[in-house]
DNA sequence: GGATCCCGATAGGTGGCGCCTATCGATATC
DNA sequence: GATATCGATAGGCGCCACCTATCGGGATCC
């Protein structure tokens, strides 16, 4: 059975005659008489009692009406919903951002993504690198935020821009006189977020360091290590789009000597269909920290 | 679009596996593979990302698969209804009946037409022939039981059984004294029922006369007809299986000297495609009568 | 790191079937 | 009895769903 022989059924049965319902269908009068033959053959039911003036629909057949008419309208619906999806800019968007560029980043991005993109729903998720590749590679996100390099052949993806890194001191500590700060001179005291933050690993690395000060003292946060520092515990890089929330926890930041950051990229899977969407969130937040680079660079110069 | 799309685009989206899907639905893989495609390619809609190890619904696709497991649903309904309607015997089945008929034949044949046919819902409307006709005419009657011979072209029918007529008289009437009564004794003081019952007309024919007693005389039913009868109004000439109801008003029956009577036949459309059900109906109606009308004739001779 | 396996896509060929036009048979109308 | 209308039938054509065979890519395994 077809949805063309329903069609047929319920043109027969609404103009009661065939040669109307043939036009109404853009068909024959033949080939409407033989497909509803075929379908009566097939539903071991008679539909319709020809030889009057009208073809009237048998007491089965209107019993049939209805769910033809179900089995139609559903159709319909598929092909109406398939035309509103059409955009590949439009739809759920479920995006992965770390937890070190997630408070800063996304409140600079939100109003021009809604401005450029306005059908996409963009759903922020929140957590580790890890955890996001995972939920990525598990389809229950479209795109991750990542600072890491790493690549991996189902995944793909373009970096949106260079986030520098600052050094973050105590008002009282004795590097806050100097202009800039070397980060090998962090290293004695600085300290880190805990296991599974890729801002971590940069910190250390980039004071050729691989330990860190007390493990009881491994921040869970990025707000929480900037309260540290504050209070004195230490010293430490901050990525350059929580310099606002650093001062305002009143800690000093101090340009790097030489430039050190991480590259932002935008990453999905190799064979997401949806990649222009993808692509497009990353266009408009790398336009929107074009300038913002240019001017760390500028000061940090 | 067609159903099988439909099934397929289910298929896949369960299995999440192309050649799964394939073995599930009876296909080959690259029949499933053309299809799908055919299918996105149609909806402008990407519906599976592909690539991975399994073959993943995009969200377009999973915001399409409710609307299509309804269309398919539905087409199943159709066929579920339709080998459930597939018995001829089956059903509604409204059946017309005369008013001198129906009170009196209706409780004779509703307990053997529950046994011989018990998926026969029978729905009895009670009107005079020419009501009954056009009803038929109009498919709201799917046959009726008359007792006219009237033949047309669109109809068609078989006789049931014959049924005589009886007098009936007061019982102080002078004609009471006699074993059989002549339908011209009765012409004279003959009593009928109202225009456009065929009872009316026939009772007329077999008395040689074409008019009655006054006009304001006439009874509407003929259950009025009976009481009037036994009030000392007239006489009148009643059907046979009325005879019961008769002798309850006090009314004395006497045999007719010849044989007169009506016939009752069932009578269809046509073209009506249930035809074997009017004709089951009719079949158990003259079982039912056969005895009947043996002894009734039995009674007369 | 080459061989192997698994996946979905592609190519080429075939049969079924839905569609057409032309025509018929039956019925209703004048 | 001639005409018009309706649905059924006949014959032919072209599309398309289906098959088998094969390909290309990606993961896995000695």
């Amino acid at each position: 059975m077809n949805l063309r022989d329903l069609r047929y059924l319920l043109a027969v049965a609404e103009h009661e005659h065939f040669g109307r319902a043939a036009r109404a269908c853009g068909v024959s009068q033949p080939t409407l008489s033989v497909q509803i033959r075929k379908l009566e053959d097939l539903l071991g039911v008679v539909l319709f009692e020809r030889g009057g003036k009208v073809a009237a629909p048998t007491a089965a057949c209107r019993q049939l009406l209805d769910h033809a008419r179900a089995a139609v309208a559903a159709a319909e619906a598929v092909l109406a919903t398939a035309r509103s999806l059409r955009d590949p800019l439009a739809g759920r968007f479920r995006l992965g951002v770390i937890p070190t560029l997630a408070p800063y980043l996304l409140p600079l991005v939100f109003g021009p993504l809604r401005e450029a993109l306005p059908a996409l729903e963009l759903e922020p998720w929140e957590d580790q690198t890890a955890a996001l590749l995972e939920r990525l590679r598990a389809h229950e996100l479209d795109a991750v935020l990542l600072a890491t390099d790493e690549t991996a052949p189902d995944l793909m993806g373009v970096p949106l821009f260079a986030e520098p890194f600052m050094a973050a001191l105590p008002p009282e500590h004795p590097l806050a006189a100097r202009e800039a700060v070397a980060e090998t001179d962090l290293a004695r005291d600085i300290l880190v977020l805990s296991d599974g933050h890729c801002l971590r690993d940069q910190a250390l690395e980039a004071c050729g360091q691989t330990t860190a000060l007390g493990a009881a003292l491994r921040a869970s946060s990025l707000t929480t290590l900037l309260n540290m520092v504050a209070a004195g515990y230490g010293t430490t890089l901050i990525p350059g789009l929580a310099a606002g929330a650093a001062q305002d926890a009143g800690i000093v930041l101090r340009p790097l000597t030489t430039w050190t950051g991480r590259t932002i990229r935008i990453v999905w899977r190799a064979h997401f269909p949806q990649r222009p969407a993808a692509e497009a969130v990353g266009e408009v937040i790398a336009r929107r920290l074009r300038g913002y680079t240019e001017s760390t660079a500028a000061t940090a110069a």
